[in-house]
Parts: structure tokens; sequence; C-alpha cells
DNA sequence: CCGTGTGAACCGCTTCACAGCG
DNA sequence: CGCTGTGAAGCGGTTCACACGG
């Protein structure tokens, strides 16, 4: 309820937003922080105190209305609305962010795409003529884009970056694997699934023993059905 | 560095091996904790404290070892052994994954394709013939798969997840937007993108006032260019 | 001396517990 | 009475600061 709304909680939001739009769908009306919770996987604490942030939306002995608190939400993460969106890459990747359409929704509209390869200019994808990267910042400028995809490879993904940073954009959500350099005033989200792999394999290991790597041999290792 | 390592920490030593694996192409022998986590974007304290959960790896005065350090995480991270992984789904976001080979690396290898539509079983997806997915749970058992990967329609997910629950499985990296359910002994991790940019415009909405949204009209709502 | 390893201080998020309102 | 909203307690991770080793 005050100014600094901790950085977790804004992340959190949009699981909550996600929820409330399935139970709107299904009828279902009103509903207490305890069953919200649970169906998140969260504790009504957590829930009841994510909200307080932004305010007063639930009444005492009955929970939130559904479609209330969505709207409430929408509000606060600035959604309803089409942010325009702009993606660099059209690689294997890229064009299965734009197809698959993964974001394409009341909220977000991909208004351009970019490649720098001759051999993809000028070619159509989703709808959307593919751009020379050379123009990014112009086109980017010229349509007031504030949100942008980033799907090159990794030794062209800073480059880019920086163009995009110095054409306004807000927000980067980067499939590049590299530690990307922005100003603190751009919001970044890494998206590189390869790091989930690797740390979900630290909590494997152990069920799940090398079978010769290091050094230490180790004569069978095979430890693994047993858990099932 | 006792025995509960945080979480976070373990999530974070992907990108230090990362980093560590392209300071050693570039030929850097030796780095400190003050070089590292400037390019890490950390401070040094957070590194330092991180490694000492796994052992004494640096030399005083004189930094870490690249080479030996990183082998010290490949270890406990438990790679430099390929995985064996599993993918369902095979839409456009299946394909993309695999052909992509985001992470096809030393560590994993895709050793089974599930889809359940008739129209591509049978089919070659990434030199794998793509198999019904009512034999995933037989499969996945057979061949000892610990880690798999979900990319199916929402709808189905949990239905998938459970399978691979069922067949063992010990690690999830799921595709699909939704509250997925898994016993707390399963490593679970989400890739959902557009709840990252769903959070990122929240710190975006007052640079970018609302057009119309929620109802109140607003007679133009063109604030973009001002903030570039 | 320089930089690691680390206990201790600090800080921020989570959880608790209860006052207050429907 | 039930459940929200919230100050305060609890807890875990980050940062500090310094002892110790090369």
């Amino acid at each position: 309820m005050k100014e600094p709304v901790p950085d977790v909680v804004i992340q959190r939001l949009p699981m909550y937003a996600h929820m409330l739009r399935a139970l709107k769908e299904v009828g279902v009306e009103s509903i207490g922080s305890r069953e919200l919770g649970a169906v998140l996987r969260t504790t009504p604490a957590q829930i009841r105190k994510d909200l307080s942030y932004f305010g007063k939306f639930g009444k005492q002995g009955m929970g939130y209305n559904v479609g209330q608190l969505l709207d409430e939400l929408t509000q606060v993460l600035g959604l309803g609305r089409p942010w325009p969106l702009a993606l660099v890459g059209t690689g294997r990747l890229g064009r299965a962010l734009i197809e698959h359409k993964g974001f394409v929704d009341d909220d977000f509209r991909m208004v351009a795409v970019f490649d720098k390869s001759p051999r993809r200019i000028g070619k159509k994808l989703g709808g959307l003529v593919i751009q020379d990267a050379a123009e990014l910042e112009q086109i980017v400028k010229e349509r007031g884009i504030a949100i942008c995809i980033v799907a090159v490879p990794p030794g062209e993904a800073q480059r880019v970056i920086d163009a995009f940073v110095r054409a306004g954009v807000k927000a980067i959500l980067n499939y590049a694997p590299i530690v990307a350099r922005v100003p603190k005033s751009v919001q970044l989200r890494q998206i590189t699934p390869l790091h989930s792999l690797q740390s979900m394999t630290y909590y494997l290991k152990s069920e799940y023993p090398t079978s010769g790597s290091a050094a230490k041999s180790r004569a069978d290792g095979k430890t693994r059905g047993s858990g099932v």
C-alpha cells in the first residue's frame, strides 16, 4: 500500500491475472484468498499481502470479486491495451515465436519484424514484412515501440540491444544467452531455458550418479527406476 | 558451505559456468571475484559467498583459475555428461525447440519426441521418429529419462506432466502457461514469456499512459515520443 | 599487500496473528 | 462469525568487513 512495491510481487501479478481470467471464464464470480492460494500454490497471506500493495479489493467475509480484481490487476500491470511489439531475428526461434503467437493477445501486438540477412528481408512473416535491421532504430522510434524481443544469435545480441535502447525502447525480452547490458531505466528479462536445465540437474545428480565423467569410476550408477 | 544451499545460488551457477566457458575460450586463465562480478553484473561478495557453499576454489591474492573453477561448477551442477531428454509436443513450439538446438550440447541429448496427433506420429524430427504420446510413460521408463520438456497446449499440459511424473521423471521444463502440479521431489521450471512481458509493462505504464482502456476515454494519449 | 573465505550485520520478503468490517 | 488488510515477527539471502593465506 506504499510506494516501493517489491519486484517479486510485480512478477507474481501476471500469474494472478492469468488465473482470474481462467476462473472468470469458468463462471466463478467470487474467490477467497485461501482458495486462490490453493489453486496458485501459494499461501493466502502472500496473496492478501501482495494485493494490499495496490489497494483494498476484497470484502471481508466474502473474498474477492473475480471480475473486479482482474480489472484492478489489469490496470496495475498497465495491460488492457495493445502494446506494440518489435522482434529482431527471424531464424528458427524468431519465426517460432511469431507464429506460435505466444504473446499476441489483447495486450500485445507485433508491429515490426527485423532481420539483417538479405535472404530474409522483404519476405513476409506472420503478416508482416521483414525489415532490414539497419532501419531498426528509426522504425522503432517512428512507431513508438516500447517493448521488443531479441531472438538473434548471442554474438549479435548486445549490438541489437544497444540499438533498441538508443531507439528508446524501455523493455526487452532477450532470448540470447548473454549477460546483456542495459541502462537501469530499461527493463530486461532473460529467457534462457538451457540455464533452467543446468540448474535442475543439480538436484538430480545424486539420484542419477555419474557414469564416468570427472575421474572416479562408478561401477554401475543404476539408481534410476527405484524412486518411481 | 554447509548442506542447505539456497535455491537462488544454484540458479546462478549456470551463468557463472557460462561465463567461465567464454573466458576460457578467449584464453583467460585466471580471474578475481571483482572482475567476474563486473562482467556478470553482480557483486564480488555474492560470487565469493556463492562459491563458498561448495568449497574453496580460489587462491588468496590470485583469484580463481578459470579452467579449474569451471570444472568444479560442472561437477557441482552434475553436468559434463549427456543427460537424456524427452520432449512432448511437436507443434510450432516443440519443433522450434528441437531444431533450434537451444539445449543440445555436451550436457543434454534429445532421445525421444512425442506427440499425440496421428498426423505427426511416425514422422521424423531432429533425427528422431515422433512417437505416440500414449507410449510416453513406458519409453521414458525404459530409457531412464530423468528430464523432459513440455511443449503442448495448456489444456493438455497437466496430463502430460502427470504421465512424466508417473514415468519417474525428476525434472520438467514446462512451456505451457499453467500452474503445474508436481510432487515436491520433482523439479519444475516454467518458461512463460508472456508473463515476463506482462510484468515489464508495470514499469512502463507511467511513461506510456493509457490511450483509453478500462473505460475512461482519453482524448489522445500521445505521450510516446517524449521519453525517447 | 591483494584477494579469498566467512561469521556477523543488515535488509527485504514472507509468514503470522489479530483488529476490523461486512 | 468469516475473511480481508496489515503491523510486527520471523527468516533467508545479500552485503559487510576483516582474519588469514599466498
